[in-house]
DNA sequence: TTTATTTGTTAGGCAAGCCTAACTTGTATA
DNA sequence: TATACAAGTTAGGCTTGCCTAACAAATAAA
């Protein structure tokens, strides 16, 4: 049985793997990810190692074994249900859910979380777009492009944001968007790539650093299928 | 804000000075309510009185503060409201829920938990017949008399127990009890009280023991009125 | 009322997770 | 290649919540 704590290092490790592209993670990154000191993490690695949950050697990089990603994926997974639970059936906002799946992932009851599952009829994303993960700990690779790699004059539609904090997802809010709205560009400024956008009849000025965390899908695109080069690589 | 362990702590006083029938309890009591040691348990008082929860002084009673008994009560409502939930959607036995509520009583969301009782449509009572406190923290006072009342020939309909251990539950299970069902008393041994029953149509013999953890009310009586001059006294 | 037993307290220790401060290793840059 | 800076490590300390062992107080029994 995995601490809470033990549980969080184990997740952070899995998205900052994710973000990086690769399978590897350093400590100074691990810490910043869990808002606590390098030493503490280095404490912790220590721990597990010794349970087998990482592999990790003095000034290397730290990796998670297939015990540890697979524990990694099923707190994940708990959390993308029970964000999906709270939007659907209890009306929370895209912005407010996080925080309290934060703490109902580590809730351990097996029958639960298949019980959640089948409540919400064996979802395939959450609410902010992201795949997950089934009972066996397999992810829907998951192909999206941004928001900022649109050209002038198309439209996409919104399928995930990228950040997910708080002042983000409400600034989201603010300009009028959420899952699957339809977004229409109309400019992009040459000097710092400002662009211009336009959803439900509202136009907005967006900065390059807001449509980069904005998931979109083109046209012709299906959630789940590939729509762009750019590879989001959950699994 | 409270951690896991402070809120176990005020439960387990509310719990024992709700079976005294007293708002005193005693140090060895709440070590053994938490399965934890004297000495732990002392500590945690010169915290909980630090922090003005429980009033106490060296070698004497221990009593809830109106704060230290307004936060049990919220920790009560969630375990309840959790434990109706769990059996009403998700197809929870009666001897699961109450695991799976101790740990979900502990999550932080005001909002959730008010969005769960509309959800549940303002439940009353618990999947054991317990009352479940309302957001003002209010209990109905809620008047029982136990299967070891009603007399030979009488009938009677279950609405709560007594025992929470999962050995008892699982037994009632066995006798073919469950919420709500009708209890035909057969027959009461003059010397140790043993009782037959009918229930469903089924026969068993129990115990004293057995018929003082099951209330029941009587064929006049709704749950919430007094049915006998046995007072549970939850609140 | 004296003694035995139960109940409660104190002191000192341990593991988990966190910290700061000082150090070492690795790497990028002049 | 020398050096400076970033990344990682170690040592020692703190709090929370638990423990044991020894002791003190209260209460029940003789």
């Amino acid at each position: 049985m995995l601490s809470y704590t033990e549980e969080n290092y184990l997740k952070a490790l899995l998205k900052i793997t994710f973000e990086n592209g690769s399978n590897e993670a350093g400590t100074n990154e691990l810490a910043n990810t869990l808002v606590v000191k390098p030493a503490t993490v280095n404490d912790m690695l220590k721990k597990l190692k010794e349970k087998e949950l990482v592999e990790y050697e003095k000034y290397g990089k730290i990796t998670l074994t297939s015990e540890g990603r697979s524990n990694a994926i099923e707190v994940l997974r708990k959390h993308r249900l029970w964000e999906t639970f709270l939007y659907e059936k209890f009306d929370f906002s895209w912005d407010e859910v996080h925080e309290v799946a934060e703490q109902l992932e580590h809730i351990q009851s097996t029958k639960l979380i298949d019980k959640l599952e089948k409540f919400l009829d064996y979802p395939e994303f959450d609410p902010h777009g992201d795949p997950i993960p089934n009972k066996k700990g397999e992810i829907k690779v998951h192909f999206k492009k941004t928001l900022a790699d649109v050209g002038v004059g198309n439209s996409c539609r919104m399928v995930a944001v990228k950040d997910n904090s708080s002042s983000f997802l409400q600034y989201v809010v603010k300009v009028g968007l959420g899952i699957n709205n339809e977004i229409k560009v109309l400019s992009r400024q040459e000097y710092d790539a400002l662009l211009v956008i336009e959803v439900n009849g509202q136009l907005s000025s967006v900065s390059q650093k807001f449509a980069e965390n904005i998931f979109v899908v083109c046209q012709n695109c299906i959630i789940g299928k590939p729509c762009s080069k750019i590879k989001c690589e959950i699994s």
